[in-house]
DNA sequence: CTAAAAATGAAATAAAACTACATAAACGAC
DNA sequence: GTCGTTTATGTAGTTTTATTTCATTTTTAG
């Protein structure tokens, strides 16, 4: 937390001279993080000790560190944080927030993130016959993402975001077919029919979602973000790009655990589109 | 500037012992910000005044004034740089670099991004009789991405991944239509005759794409996304998640431009997808 | 009003950072 | 190569800064 935040709301926590030095840290921050302790005492108004105790009482392990921790919250902004637009926000402002907000919540994402279930998800993909990812709505745009990117590795690879056509696909499955699902709340009732289903006829379902969510109860595998939902009807869903960074992430896993010839594959198909491209050179040249 | 980049980008401005300290700073600059002056000496195998030559050599007062630097860039700039994956990563390594590089990515994005050119888009699109997303391969999905967003707002809207769809659409078009086009390199021919036949039916041409690119050249807005060219095979295209963000920053700056009561029109969508969902209370109880 | 507890500051101690100087390495001219 | 110069680096000592100890003052409860 805000280490500025944090002395305002301890204010009345703080003895009669460990107040002093709140309100001179509070009257300039700026020069406090400057200041030596003595300094910092002398403005108070107060021993050296009292401004000691003081950073103390916050949870810090003295003078210095507490400086570190104030110059953090003072750096511009409090960037990484999920700042809410707001109405009268102009261009720059939104644009710095969505960024911003994304940003953090990829960081959440990611720690959150449990590396032995990829590894495991990577495993039961290198192994799989057939690949389909279903996503509906926003989800289905990553499902597409996915196909996209697992196309590449010339492997049976299908993406539905049609309930009709998943639940057909599901019917037909066998042993040794993964589907993927993909749901941020986890709650989308078609899509648990569908992860039923599919074990039903023997597929290996893995799910992008939620935890404790009913989709997440009924697959056989699943990677959660714990990336809150959104409070905020401007802030359009991070939750689907950090979803997307996990298909990156499950396709590098792939890849590397194909090995190196499988790689000059991807090498291949990446030259093959490199036809339909206006080359660099040519292009410069206009 | 953040210091962190700092030190990265003068490394070879460094003599060969306080590149030392530079490499240890780097490697973990939060046990830097932690450490005293001996710590750190001991830990990048140099005597105490090479560390203190060194922060002086950034610009300030001494090693406590430089931990305060150091402290404010982490807590505000990206911490986070461009990692390219080692064939022999494991599954802890090779998501972290993936997580952070992406983050690394749409920091340079939102640094590159000129807010002037997205306030205009936003003009643009509120003015739209009607608005279409072209992608193709990978942007496809980013594409059907934003056609979910934009759908909301209930406004004549497509999304198209074929070409010979694309063009027909195109061809229909009057003045009025904004077609926004998606390309990380720009250079993806059919696309670039998109948007020439586009501005030929006296169409508004957004393009989400390269700078100084045979599609940016034929359109008549470009909002370009600073961000490297991928050098990495492994690394899958970080671009896509920046254009997304960038999406996600257009509707935002729509949602906002139209006002309060279009917002409400927001809150009816939302509630409406619910319906299909398993309530979160009920789901709870099972 | 008094005794116990809490708060505070003076002084001493410990730790950290910095400076001056000596030595070592690198560079260039011959 | 070698001598002289410049630059880089480390050792040891000095100064600054932070912390601890403990005596004094203030506050609080009975």
């Amino acid at each position: 937390m805000n280490t500025l935040e944090l002395i305002k709301k301890n204010l009345d926590t703080f003895s009669k001279s460990e107040r002093k030095v709140a309100e001179a840290i509070l009257a300039s921050p700026e020069t406090a993080i400057h200041s030596s302790i003595a300094n910092l005492a002398k403005i108070a108004e107060v021993s050296e000790p009292t401004v000691n105790r003081f950073c103390r009482r916050l949870d810090t392990k003295g003078f210095p560190d507490f400086k570190l921790h104030l110059a953090q919250s003072l750096a511009n902004g409090t960037p990484y944080v999920n700042r809410n637009v707001n109405e009268d926000d102009g261009p720059e402002a939104y644009t710095s927030k969505i960024f911003e907000s994304t940003m953090a919540c990829l960081n959440a994402a990611k720690n959150g993130l449990d590396t032995n279930l990829i590894n495991r998800a990577v495993d039961v993909l290198t192994q799989a016959n057939k690949i389909s990812f279903f996503g509906l709505g926003a989800s289905s745009s990553v499902a597409h993402d996915a196909l996209n990117k697992f196309f590449r590795f010339n492997i049976p690879v299908s993406c539905f975001d049609d309930i009709v056509m998943q639940r057909m696909s599901c019917i037909n499955g066998s042993e040794g077919d993964v589907i993927v699902l993909i749901s941020h709340t986890g709650r989308t009732k078609p899509l648990v029919e569908i992860a039923q289903l599919a074990r039903e006829n023997d597929a290996f379902v893995i799910a992008l979602t939620a935890e404790d969510s009913p989709l997440a109860e009924q697959s056989n595998l699943v990677l959660s973000l714990g990336v809150p939902e959104d409070t905020d009807i401007y802030m359009p869903m991070s939750s689907r790009i950090a979803q997307l960074v996990l298909i990156d992430v499950l396709t590098t896993g792939f890849t590397l655990r194909r090995g190196a010839k499988f790689r000059d594959n991807l090498k291949r198909v990446k030259a093959g589109i490199k036809d339909s491209r206006f080359e660099k050179t040519n292009d410069e040249a206009l």
